[in-house]
DNA sequence: TATGAATGAGGTTTCATTCAT
DNA sequence: CATGAATGAAACCTCATTCAT
């Protein structure tokens, strides 16, 4: 967002916001959204409630604009990575380590993503709840284009390139818990090649 | 356990807690622990809130419960299901179909389990939390093992067993996921063969 | 209580009913009236709640005999020691002597007693605390008598023996409480002389 | 403590944390600290509960604020009494008096005082409570000194002050006590010249 | 009569939200 | 606008008492 253009007294508001949303990520990735109370997020903000209030209209919007923040900026730099240029194979090697830069980067932020974003009972509206998912699948479709390149490259055999991309991902989300249950093991980029080896080549005897 | 020969009243009793289970499940699957009240399940149970709390110590507890009962029924049922003799590649397709089955057939609860068992905040003791999984990695090494034999057989190329049995569980909880999203689009099954194709042959032309 | 001529059925049943009050003996004077249960209390009887209600219509009830029996125990034998024959003097040392037996050998009953008897709020029906009162009062006049009687036989000055009574009541309690707060600084007993002393002598110059 | 030069928000701050307090001490030693729910304090105080709570961190610890200013107020009085000039009889003539005074004007608080801080299983953390006897145990050092003053006066005869100081106390409860029992029949005072003639004096005929 | 499972009112405490200053 | 004191509904849990067996 362009802020260089507005008032003084506009861009001081938008700075107020992000400090109670930094305050807010913090807080909810260390306790989770039910364990921390809006008088917390404002006390480490350094805000008043009623200023936290003032930003947003309940804490189940904050919520809400954290998670779809967080969320966009994470798609960004996936996409950013799917948008490379050069041999399919490679840019999937560059999404599948960009995926394990952004999630261990943010191991709490991203386990609360996880885990209340697919929730029941989570306190997010439907309306975010689907922006969610549909920046997930954008990024999926992104990625079957991706492959869908690669055969037409030649580099990968004929089949749904939606479906290969599905796979994928899962194979990536599998190593990334595997990696969260042990993270001092081994660094998470020493599964890159592996997780593109099985996705490639497969289990079966050739 | 064998209840046959237990005394009427303990019978009783636990054909009780079994009720209370089953009204917290439904709950809790349809709302989220924490928007369950005590008194909600108990009245859902139809008993007093105090003869919920004759058999759990606490609704933390009764989740932890209730939680591990179902954790070890899935369990009980994946082993079963990967140590059933044949192919080592049709044992897989077996394992995968049996997910499916699990999955589809109690998809609240398990969303419930996803989402709150990786919850931060979660209200599980972490006593709780390490069996469950230990029971997910236990599930993994016999399916490892599975494709161990498949190596042994020749049916499975070289390559680290537990990293594809890892890669395996990863693809089939991205195609659940998916068809979660669009249960009506097609039923799960259609998608094990498609599972086991890509987990076989990878995407790599040959 | 002549128990030898009952009916057998009739001697157990009391004999249960002592076992009841021993158990809520120990645990009232352990954590309080308040934070004992009832439930707990059949449990260290060994009793089912229900045999307990058999014999005490309430919780309330129970705790009034028992404070009930514990009086008239202390009283009677507090009565005897201002029995006894011999000087006044001798008799009240005596007494004296009894008081602090009787405390130390019962700390937390007494504690129970002090705290619970005089509480606003107290459990105690009205009658039941009156009936307590009743029996101090006697003891009191008891004590007067025996200081009327040492006035008769020219060993005490004149003066009210009625408040003479109530001071040495007064003395007493106040180094039983002394000792209460460091019971092993001294044994109780070596004050009885000290407090002989000065409620004979008084504190002013001859 | 000095409370003008603070800021406005906090004097009305502290103004309400003793319109709780009021309201606690009235019903607390109506009806005894069990008997009294929180809701009860905060709808005579004429405030909510959350207000309470952004007072006192529990109910227990309302409580023992309570005590605790109640304790030192009544110890600053007797304090000074003990402290004033003059004779050593009459000082403790001046004591005796002002014990009386803090009592009866205050039965139910200080019945309130007696019965819970010696209670079993007493809702007041040990700080609180050796706070209390600390107190109580100055007290009597002060009239223990003033009685040595006495003794050095020639007005009292040897022997151990401390002693004396916890005799005197007894007396004076004892007949408070008995002025508990039947406030009616005289005022206290009528007694204060009878509870020094005995400490003074004695019963032993000279 | 004895049992102990069941009841449910009532206790303390939390916290999202409002609003006078 | 910012503040933070105040609100009060609702949560979890306890326990004296009842009653079917």
């Amino acid at each position: 967002m362009n802020t260089e253009k507005m008032p003084r007294r506009e861009r001081e508001r938008l700075r107020h916001r992000a400090l109670i949303l930094d305050a807010a990520i913090e807080l909810f990735s260390e306790k989770g959204y039910q364990n921390v109370s809006v008088q917390e997020i404002a006390r480490r903000a350094e805000f008043s409630v009623g200023a936290l209030y003032s930003f947003f209209e309940s804490k189940e919007r904050l919520y809400e604009s954290l998670v779809l923040s967080v969320a966009e900026e994470h798609h960004a730099r996936l996409l950013a990575a799917l948008r490379r240029e050069g041999e399919a194979s490679a840019v999937l090697r560059g999404y599948v380590a960009e995926r394990g830069r952004l999630f261990t980067d943010n191991i709490k932020l991203v386990r609360l993503y996880f885990s209340e974003t697919r929730a029941l009972g989570s306190p997010m509206q439907s309306a975010v709840c689907e922006k969610v998912h549909e920046l997930y699948h954008e990024l999926v479709l992104e990625a079957a284009s991706v492959i869908e390149r690669g055969v037409r490259e030649g580099a990968f055999r004929e089949g749904d390139p939606y479906h290969m991309a599905v796979a994928l991902e899962g194979i990536i989300n599998a190593f990334l818990f595997c990696w969260l249950q042990e993270p001092e093991r081994q660094p998470y980029e020493a599964n890159v090649p592996v997780i593109l080896d099985i996705f490639l080549r497969g289990a079966a005897a050739r």
